[in-house]
DNA sequence: CTGAAAGCGCTTACAG
DNA sequence: CTGAAAGCGCTTACAG
């Protein structure tokens, strides 16, 4: 089966390549082509099992349907949720997505946002690594249409998708509260993400704007590198220093689940002696002894409030003075590692 | 910042787009081009943030440098974890790539497979539906470069990687004997994918090699669409009929998940009632109550194996009679699903 | 209704 | 060493 093109086909068919180009984008009826030419062409493009060539396509059009998608780890379930959003709704309009990993690595995703733009996509849907400003600003600039989501830059206005990320921690901390636990402590990640900024002071706010003390000792702060070794020093520093926490939350879902590890290694039971919760989850949360109740954000949110986001900065390429932020809201998944009220 | 093209900056230099294009592209030196002009155009470009438009690259060489991806579903994290592989190994040699789920559609895999060979993708890695037979015959035919991957057509002769499902199931099945179970039952799913009967067919050799009996009434197939609801059904037959199982291996992660999450519900303790063992795993298994035992898939090396063998295939389209297929091995990780030998 | 022609932005023989 | 030119496979005014 020999590859055939347009030129192929309007030879057979003895006529030009614009009838026949007209007639495959369906704008056959529109340039007033008779009908019997425009079945003649369907049918010999469908039996000669003809494909268009996308590239010339988009080179011509100034198009290529195609966007970018940046996240830290696609192998990541949060990630790879949204990412499949993403591809779900590009699909249906016949949008094709690439996707590249950073590894929360700035220069990764300087090259990678750079290499995008040379393949002509018409928009990138970026989870930065907030290292990248420079870049980000210079996109902005270029007026190149770009969403953010998960992760965004405090002081460079642009379109975003986020989460409530304080929102989420004080519905954590509520709950414990509410639960009788009277001594938190908060594992995070020792990251510049403001996204991280976000959950430790909807920790510390909720904890003072219920009376409780806010010391920083309750803080530990983890490098994500070396996570399950620093994972456990925190877990002993808070079960040890002065007297032992009786509930943690964790910032990540990672966090947790080495937490938990962390926990029952050491011989400290959940939720009997600390209760803990997570920010995010992993999907065998519930499965886990015990079931660890979670803060859960909103993948399938994100990922179609992106999609549209960016189609319609792609769409409307205009004074894009106004930038659209918009904040998701999570949910609190009750299971059983914060116990019951006793 | 204007975008910038080839003729932009060859008129500012007042050079030839020729001596501009093979500079850039460093065939400066083979085309003897001085290094003074050299140094001058690429700092030009450099300066002037010119990218070059692969879209016209792509249909001048004829060459897109994109290769495709389809999984049955992106989120599923064995997948994303293989394209998490794939999207590494090609981001190293420049190459892009595009990725959709199928959902196990059939006729989403068709679309998505025209669509990619419609963008010009080199080359394809399918873990196929393996209900698209046609199509993948005539990729075949048409020399189109693709690699199998997870699941293969038996009656098909193409490049595949893929796992050794049976003795998968037999390390799982031996392990369990050797822990003194007697009585086995197996879930899997009522699919037709040819991973399904090897997984089956490893559970019941192995059975009947170490002289046990091996009844229908053991294996229990669920069907996808509603496992949750037929895992229950499933669990309840085998702990009842006629007399209990006392080990079960699952064919898939989620299946083994939810199985677990029944058993629990029914008051059946694991391992001391009945021993369980996952064929595949997620990530928080080890966390789970009991940690399951489980056997553990090979994705980063399929993903890289994969890649290169498409790479392969993509540099020497020849002949390819001789048709490449791996087949990786799986391991057991021991955890406490399956008990201790008492 | 239909065709000739220019153009999208590159690459690459080919001729000097 | 360098430039004019053709070509990649489409799309789309424009002129009949």
């Amino acid at each position: 089966m020999k590859k055939i093109h347009l030129k192929d086909i309007a030879k057979d068919l003895k006529l030009s390549k614009t009838a026949v180009s007209l007639v495959l984008n369906n704008k056959g009826d529109e340039n007033k082509i008779s009908k019997e030419t425009q079945k003649k062409i369907i049918e010999y493009a469908k039996e000669h099992n003809y494909v268009p060539n996308q590239l010339a396509r988009g080179l011509s059009r100034g198009k290529s349907e195609t966007i970018g998608l940046i996240v830290p780890n696609i192998s990541d379930s949060f990630y790879a949720r949204i990412a499949d959003r993403i591809e779900r709704k590009a699909n249906e309009i016949g949008y094709t997505v690439i996707y590249s990993s950073s590894y929360e690595n700035p220069k990764k995703e300087t090259e990678l946002i750079q290499a995008m733009v040379n393949r002509q996509v018409e928009g990138i849907i970026i989870a930065s690594t907030q290292k990248n400003k420079k870049q980000i600003e210079s996109l902005k600039q270029e007026k190149f249409p770009f969403v953010l989501i998960d992760r965004f830059y405090p002081d460079c206005d642009t379109d975003y998708v986020m989460v409530d990320n304080s929102d989420g921690t004080k519905k954590a901390v509520e709950h414990l509260l509410g639960l009788g636990r009277k001594k938190l402590g908060f594992v995070t990640l020792n990251s510049e993400l403001e996204v991280m900024d976000q959950r430790k002071s909807g920790f510390k706010n909720t904890l003072q704007d219920a009376g409780l003390p806010f010391e920083d000792n309750m803080v530990q702060e983890i490098d994500r590198d070396d996570y399950v070794q620093e994972t456990k020093s925190a877990i002993e520093t808070l079960v040890s220093y002065p007297s032992s926490v009786d509930a943690i939350v964790f910032a990540t879902h990672f966090l947790a689940a080495e937490g938990l590890r962390q926990l029952k290694k050491v011989g400290i039971r959940v939720p009997q002696d600390v209760a803990i919760i997570s920010f995010g989850e992993l999907s065998a949360f519930d499965l886990v002894d015990p079931p660890i109740t979670a803060i859960k954000l909103p993948t399938a949110a994100i990922g179609n409030t992106a999609f549209d986001m960016l189609m319609n900065r792609i769409k409307t390429k205009e004074p894009s003075h106004h930038h659209e932020k918009r904040q998701l809201n999570t949910s609190l998944e009750i299971r059983r590692s914060c116990g019951t009220l006793n």
